[in-house]
DNA sequence: GATGAATGAGCTTTCATTCAT
DNA sequence: GATGAATGAAAGCTCATTCAT
């Protein structure tokens, strides 16, 4: 069942044909290719022949690689994921200014989640994860929900130092995240439009500074 | 060219063919087939046989109402932004205490926004934004920039009585709107999962309340 | 299943679309293009392509007739064995003359199973038994079974007339029929030539008879 | 033309590609992979891609020692009736009672016609025979029509040896041969069942052997 | 107005075959 | 000599759409 893979156990290893060692620079190119189709045009909309002529193999070639269609989809997303997961930048625990790092953390994060293609996956990954449950939780627990747990221990860790006072560090985390967004992410989700102005962004990642502080901040 | 499709502006009627007077019970059963197959499916995943067949209808019936399969999703989701716009609560601008309205006005909002036809009906649309950015914008202006304006217009009220300090409006009603969220319509859009527990919602709600609160509540 | 399901139960009608009317001449088309391209190819050999375009229909009203190739398969030799058994003839049991009677008998036999197109069906009919058993029953059944169940009924009515004296009604008849063929119908089948000349199947047919009597008739 | 060769000709030899010597054992092992494959989903079922994986070469190691599937296909057959012929047990000339030859060459003959794997051969042949007639005619000529040929000279024998009375030798074997099957040949062919009881196939035997001596022994 | 039969383009996938290594 | 990567044609089948009734 397509719903009890695992995603994030997978190596690129594994999806090839067993024993076989086949050639890295074509896998390269049909992943390359199926990203271009697959976030254009989302799992239902792709089609192999289109991936065939992007990638500039042959469609049996496709088939040589991966078993099928989902097979590809899937390599694809886990793919994205990985890229995604190492993104997402580390917390400087030594600097003591707590809202400079969130400011920093927050420009940083929105500046990623905010490039069109990373939109473009969200938008097929979210569309395909009612067909594929698995690969919309393996996306959802490397990105999102692995965010908000890296911001919530770094949380905690700021709580002990006495330089926080939050009782529920998670939902703190979610919520900051979420703020943090200001509306451009979901503006961007269903507009299809250029990504906001660079200080329309600053100023929204400021104000949820501000406002997470003004909560949690000892007075 | 579908991009230059303003649903917004368009009544049922123009979707008619000219001069008829169609059968408008068969109408209801259409779009109600429309809805079920391509909020399950998506646009590309549902086939017009599916919706025949669910709708109760030939196939060749849902030509003489609809032009193409485009033109009957087009109308399907104007429809179901015209529910989701009539959802959208109104604030009781009598109650004096702010925090209250906020809160029930939150409370509202959230369990509409996590209702699972809800998450379905933003996979769809956000899916078929790539490749009609019309449903796209429809969508996004009569639901969320519509509740962020409603809002925002109620600060500005509420800043001119003296009730809040807020420089950016709009802004603050993006970023409380976010942050209600606590991350459960994200766990909902990639997880298909069931909704969480009420309580995990109020608590999201009050703790948004409460850092909105913080920040901009006159000292 | 395919192995479970019971040919001589199922009527034409059974193989539409539930509760369609199709039309008629379409249907025969559509048998006609397959007798002739499945009896030509066999199961794996024939395509659907070919089967479309010698019926003179499209791909797809196939498969609005048949939900697949498979079912097209099964009703075409459905059909096919229906017209065997119908092929039959009787046993004139009036007739005196038991050597005279499975004379007739035998020449009508032979020159309906040496006919190219009997052959076409035994070898498609026989090969694709290995991978859908239930046809190759259902052949069987109604077709050498048949006839050998018929003509050891007719055998034990002469056995009881004293016209006979059979031990085995069921192995003579078999052993009569095999007798028969005297070669004619292995050399067919493998050798894909002309029918014999007539006169060295009635030889055959004679000399099976002569054969069968000698054991037995009454001294 | 596949038509024009000569089967019956052929040496192992003229499948190598000229002036190598390939590896006997790999030979062997490609064939024994055709074999089971062959024979289990016929010609056309058939793909090249379970034969190389069947007889643990690679793909391309199929076509270093066959020009193609169907010289593959041929050199199979050539191969198995080479076996077959072989298989046919010679007469004991010297035995003076003939019913006991017969019956002896009988069983012999219809256990190793019953196997299970001689079932599917005589199938895949003679589903080949319409698309390769020369396979079907080789298959033919080395098998049935050989049996019939050495029975018929040892039936000329005989008669000369004033043993038996038969005025026409070949139609006697080839009447024979066929009384012999008693059905039970026809039963595995359409029905894909086990091989009948031994002691009904002994009882088909006798019979015919009583059947043959009734009419040709002299009185 | 409503139907459902019919279509043909296009889908995912398989396969016999070739060729560089 | 043996391999397996690569191919493109063709397979079975689906689908949005049209049209006669």
């Amino acid at each position: 069942m397509s719903e009890t893979i695992d995603l994030t156990d997978r190596t690129a290893e594994t999806d090839r044909a067993a024993s076989v060692r086949l050639n890295d620079e074509k896998m390269r190119q049909i992943l390359e290719g199926a990203r271009r189709v697959f976030l254009a045009d989302g799992f239902d909309g792709a089609s192999m022949n289109d991936v065939a002529r992007v990638a500039g193999v042959s469609k049996g070639t496709l088939y040589v690689y991966f078993q099928s269609k989902q097979a590809l989809f899937e390599a694809l997303i886990r793919e994205e994921h990985r890229r995604t997961a190492e993104r997402l930048s580390m917390f400087d625990e030594a600097e003591p200014d707590v809202a400079l790092v969130l400011t920093r953390f927050g420009n940083a994060l929105m500046n990623f989640m905010l490039l069109p293609e990373h939109i473009a996956l969200v938008r097929t990954v979210s569309a395909a994860a009612a067909k594929f449950p698995a690969i919309g939780r393996a996306f959802f627990d490397a990105g999102p929900q692995y965010g908000a747990d890296r911001l919530a221990a770094y949380f905690s860790q700021q709580v002990e130092a006495g330089a926080l006072f939050i009782d529920d560090v998670n939902l703190a985390a979610w919520q900051f995240l979420e703020a943090l967004q200001g509306g451009h992410l979901k503006r961007m989700l269903f507009c299809v439009c250029e990504p906001p102005q660079q200080d329309a962004v600053e100023k929204a990642v400021a104000r949820a500074v501000e406002m997470f502080m003004a909560v949690y901040r000892p007075k």
